[in-house]
DNA sequence: CCGTTTTCTTGTCCCAGTTCAATGTTTTTT
DNA sequence: AAAAAACATTGAACTGGGACAAGAAAACGG
């Protein structure tokens, strides 16, 4: 059950086993459905999940109700919308499963009690949050200056399992564009 | 000349004097010309810099010389290319001051001392770039669905201070749309 | 204060990507 | 296994914003 996350930690620091049992106890184990909504818009998340199994994305939905995927999370993965969850402010985006999950979670409290019990565990999280930046500040470039064709090709190539777990449409909007011109794209594509 | 910083640290976190004293004392000021390039593409970011005075950007290159400008930073404000600056592997991005600067700087080294000494300061740091990806995240939302007129109002509801300091086509450039669109968007918003 | 460089504006033409609509295909539900 | 729902494809018509060019206006260095 700890297999994975405690792979995960030791991979950013080095804990000791009383550490590391201490963290393991803390972490609430929860599975969820396919097609689970685990935060609307609006409400406060109060969950850092780590993905032991399955597959969520998360999105931002405007007035036309037009979607943009942020983040698919597959193993191996934490999700959260942190602003939210740190703040306790209403979030503006949803998280919802796209498949059935087992998930690991920390409550805003759990957090802060274990940061304190385990101050080494700060440095992870903010590892983690700098990889997160530094790969979304290159996503918006990209999504900038690039044509939609070079967006798909680099997001098979970054993520080439996505595809065969998620619906094409989400990965239009990822990339930040209809799912008619991506199926066109696509068949261009095919025909090289 | 730590007037701001130090109340931008007691915004963030309580120190005790002495805490204080040393964060100060590691901290190195420079003073920095207009139009200076701080960082080039390939290079590695060796500072974590503090903005005293003065008016940083930073921005990408593509290969057909397009400018995405990733972030303007003003007084209080931090820069730096933090995946390059903590996995010392190189950067892909541009960092030039716009203004005449002065800068509080750390490096690297000093930076990891710091937080040994003072971990305190590993919870602001980590706030510092929970906020950063926060803010990402809607401007890559915001960017994907969003007209170049309404982007341009966001940005100068947002940020008014800033087309009073940099030029236009900078604005553009953080933006994502061309000068020559960002022009005739503020003639055609004028004519309202 | 004048010449040079940088920045801003305006016009014309063009295309990557959108929208809408219709049809086909796969997945889910019962 | 049938019906319903969700998803994907294709085509035709349209548009927001880009590329290029040329001139006007600031800003800047000597």
């Amino acid at each position: 059950m700890f297999g994975r996350i405690n792979e995960y930690v030791n991979r950013c620091v080095t804990l000791s086993a009383e550490e590391l049992d201490y963290f393991n106890s803390v972490l609430e184990y929860k599975t969820v459905a396919k097609k689970t909504i685990l935060l609307h818009e609006g409400d406060i998340c109060n969950f850092e999940a780590f993905i032991n199994k399955g597959c969520i994305r998360t999105y931002y939905i405007n007035e036309k109700a037009i979607e943009v995927t942020l983040q698919f999370a597959i193993e191996d993965w934490w999700v959260s919308d942190i602003a939210s969850f740190h703040d306790h402010k209403p979030s503006n985006m949803f998280i919802e499963t796209l498949e059935d999950c087992e998930l690991l979670t920390l409550s805003p409290s759990t957090k802060e009690n274990l940061l304190v019990r385990v101050p080494k565990l700060e440095r992870m999280f903010r590892i983690m949050v700098q990889r997160n930046l530094s790969v979304l500040q290159n996503r918006l470039f990209k999504t900038i200056v690039t044509s939609a064709e070079d967006k798909y090709l680099d997001f098979i190539k970054r993520y080439p399992t996505i595809p065969q777990r998620v619906a094409q449409h989400y990965i239009a909007s990822y990339l930040g564009i209809s799912p008619e011109f991506l199926s066109k794209t696509r068949t261009r594509l095919s025909k090289k």
